[in-house]
DNA sequence: AGATTTGTTTTACATTCGTACAACAGCAGA
DNA sequence: TCTGCTGTTGTACGAATGTAAAACAAATCT
């Protein structure tokens, strides 16, 4: 019996890849399926290493779910930063990218929605998951309050927060239905009826976002 | 050896026991520790009848998620359906119902993460899904068409379709991080930022779905 | 009351799971 | 080239899993 050959990487590379395979097996087997052995050999690797990086297989699951909300927090913290926006575009912008890949993604809401099933059940994921939606909602409300101010709104802390939490909500909910992909209706459409909806929802007038939108398929 | 004392329950009261118990442990234990033998204890049977009543356990599963959105659509039909309601105010109660007991429910959120997960995983789920939303979608078209007409706005079918998709995700996305319960904001204000957010969505004149939210209180 | 049906329990089994640990081998430094 | 360290593999083990099938008993019928 001849030893299978293999190369030792860098800690932080091998890490990696394990939560990687740990979130490509949740995603398309399930938590209940994707099994130490089945990530392990995703991941290159034999079953025994996992135990060399995390002190357990549910402890690396916390890990990907972890590494999950990091990539996705960054991502939209990126977006909508181009400097010489203006406040108008820059909310445009963090809005429309949920709606385009790599945001838009059915792997990415198998996952969201999978970890989010654990939150009631494990705290560590409540707390993962607080962290995230906190940022968010920060970020968006960092993004609405010069809008407002700019268009001659009310922009009041509280009501920027109110608003802030009603875009997240509708955010949420878009992109959950969109990158189900469900067919119920063409998932294009979406930027365009999250735009006019934020711009309502805003109380702002007809076209302070949509009128971006041309610019951001341009761009792409 | 002493055999266990049991009783014969009607076909559909066993199955439906069945599948509460499914749906209990699926919620405080999560999937992959939701196992046959601990669903059998929870509905105070032994784990051998599972198999009589289902093909096997993930038919089980399944079947609990099916049931599951029945008891939920049929509760959003219900809402609103009272008579000699404004439709303003009909529209009104099919949103705030969402943020109140029993929609608003931890379990009930983490039972729909969890199997949302598993749409991409299995097209049985992906059915269940589509067609639950496909079911809340057309309702909210029906109760937002009669109060755009009543308002004066304009009505036509793809307006009303473009608004229901954007109502639907504020509504999706509000009730999951409000049923989450992440302690961030007060979750007794959502039905109000809730209404006030579809009034800017739809263009309504302000307080009109707003107003009938003391009558909600009052009645409750 | 006795026979029949069938819902229910029990036992058994193959499989898979997460984990522990000893043996091995790739790589860095001498 | 040899040595030492440790990342990595392979194997083993107990526990838990889903399922099959036989034994049993509660309700129903006669």
């Amino acid at each position: 019996m001849t030893r299978r050959a293999f190369s030792r990487l860098s800690q932080d590379r091998r890490r990696t890849d394990l939560l990687e395979a740990t979130l490509a097996c949740v995603a398309d087997l399930g938590l209940d399926r994707a099994g130490a052995r089945q990530i392990a050999e995703r991941a290159g690797v034999s079953a025994g290493l996992i135990r060399h990086y995390f002190p357990s297989k549910d402890e690396m699951v916390r890990a990907a779910y972890a590494y999950l909300m990091g990539q996705m927090t960054a991502a939209a913290e990126d977006s909508g930063a181009g400097d010489a926006l203006s406040p108008e575009a820059a909310l445009a912008e963090v809005i429309a990218a949920n709606f385009a890949p790599p945001s838009l993604s059915g792997v990415k809401v198998s996952l969201w929605a999978t970890f989010v099933g654990r939150v009631r059940v494990d705290p560590a994921y409540a707390d993962i998951h607080r962290e995230g939606y906190r940022e968010f909602l920060d970020l968006l409300e960092a993004r609405i309050h010069p809008v407002l101010v700019a268009q001659g709104c009310p922009a009041d802390p509280a009501r920027c927060k109110h608003l802030a939490i009603a875009l997240n909500g509708l955010i949420d909910g878009l992109w959950i239905e969109g990158s189900l992909g469900h067919g119920l209706y063409d998932a294009r459409r979406l930027p365009a009826i999250a735009l006019a909806a934020a711009e309502g929802i805003l109380r702002l007038p007809d076209t302070t976002l949509t009128r971006h939108l041309a610019l951001e398929d341009e761009r792409s």
